[in-house]
DNA sequence: ACTTTTGTCGACTGATTAGTCAGTTTATAT
DNA sequence: ATATAAACTGACTAATCAGTCGACAAAAGT
């Protein structure tokens, strides 16, 4: 693993265990089995370390969403598969989820653009639009839906890691928790 | 006002705009016109303030959502009061609902007892348990019922925050989306 | 072969931090 | 009026932090 990589991966752990104040450089660098000045050479600041991670993670997240989350025929199985695999991935990539939510609360989420933030979500937008115009969906602002639907997958996960459920309980419970939201926006 | 509570404030919208490791205790104390060491004569160290500051806004949302939640008669009157007060907390109060969250994301969470945290669920468990049994709500886990309705007031609030809406609209939006929660979940 | 660039190191520094302390003021009790 | 306690102050300190630097090694380019 290159040493670029396994500082980030020593940031990721540490960040989400203390805090970004409460994680100094050289903790990281220690954990990462690097000196001090060679996180430096990656990273010309703290902040940049903080932002980067947060791209990685990002970028991450949303290639392994893409990968499991196969063009379905219907609206109902393609927002499926978007909502199981992001499940998915926070229950396997549980520090990777809590550094994006301890990031969006962070001061450090206005170094990311207002682009940048949308991005991703274009390509949704446009499924509920289509859903919508189909009248599928209730006729309500996509916006609002697309956040009535990421808390609700936020809740689930919560739920989830708190309650260690066996694999099998865990796909039966999303999958249901699945339902009863397409229930409510359809 | 009490130098204690000048702290706490000035603590409250710093710990929110810059993080806990981001606000020292100097800047803490500046900003709330006392001096250094009387901040340490009220709290013996930052993570005692931390913990009292989270303490303190819990109290008050709770006394909130109390007071504005009165009785009602039938079962999603009542329940529906709770949602609204807290919703209406959070918007007129939202550094005290950002702390929340920063609060529970931090490693500070686990300084608070496990009663503490349940404390305040028991009366809402034991409405949705009385819902079950007269099978006005699905029979599922209580605390997965209350993991979806938190989320769906979480992410509510966020997407009032992001879109200034009006208070009528906004009034609107809470109650249309209580009734979609409401259909979901009976 | 040699020059340049890139990567790596860890000791070092100036600035900042949480918390202390000795002493002063204000409130309370007798 | 006097004694005692509680509130309050700001200068101080030991520790910690982000980031620098000069030396050296490895790759890459010419």
């Amino acid at each position: 693993m290159e040493k670029r990589e396994k500082i980030l991966v020593a940031a990721l752990y540490l960040f989400v265990e203390f805090g970004f104040h409460g994680t100094p450089t050289s903790k990281i660098a220690q954990k990462a089995g690097v000196a001090n000045g060679t996180l430096f050479h990656y990273f010309a600041t703290k902040e940049e370390l903080i932002v980067a991670l947060y791209s990685e993670v990002k970028m991450q997240m949303a290639a392994y969403v893409m990968q499991n989350s196969k063009l379905e025929n219907s609206l109902k199985e393609t927002m499926k598969g978007q909502y199981l695999a992001t499940l998915y991935f926070s229950l396997d990539n549980k520090s990777e989820f809590k550094y994006m939510e301890l990031f969006g609360l962070s001061p450090y989420i206005s170094m990311i653009s207002e682009e940048e933030t949308e991005k991703n979500k274009k390509w949704i937008y446009d499924l509920l639009r289509k859903g919508i115009t189909d009248k599928i969906i209730k006729p309500l602002p996509v916006d609002y839906l697309l956040t009535l639907m990421s808390s609700h997958t936020y809740g689930l996960n919560q739920y989830l890691i708190i309650n260690e459920f066996p694999k099998a309980k865990q796909h039966q419970l999303i999958n249901d928790t699945f339902e009863l939201l397409w229930d409510m926006i359809t």
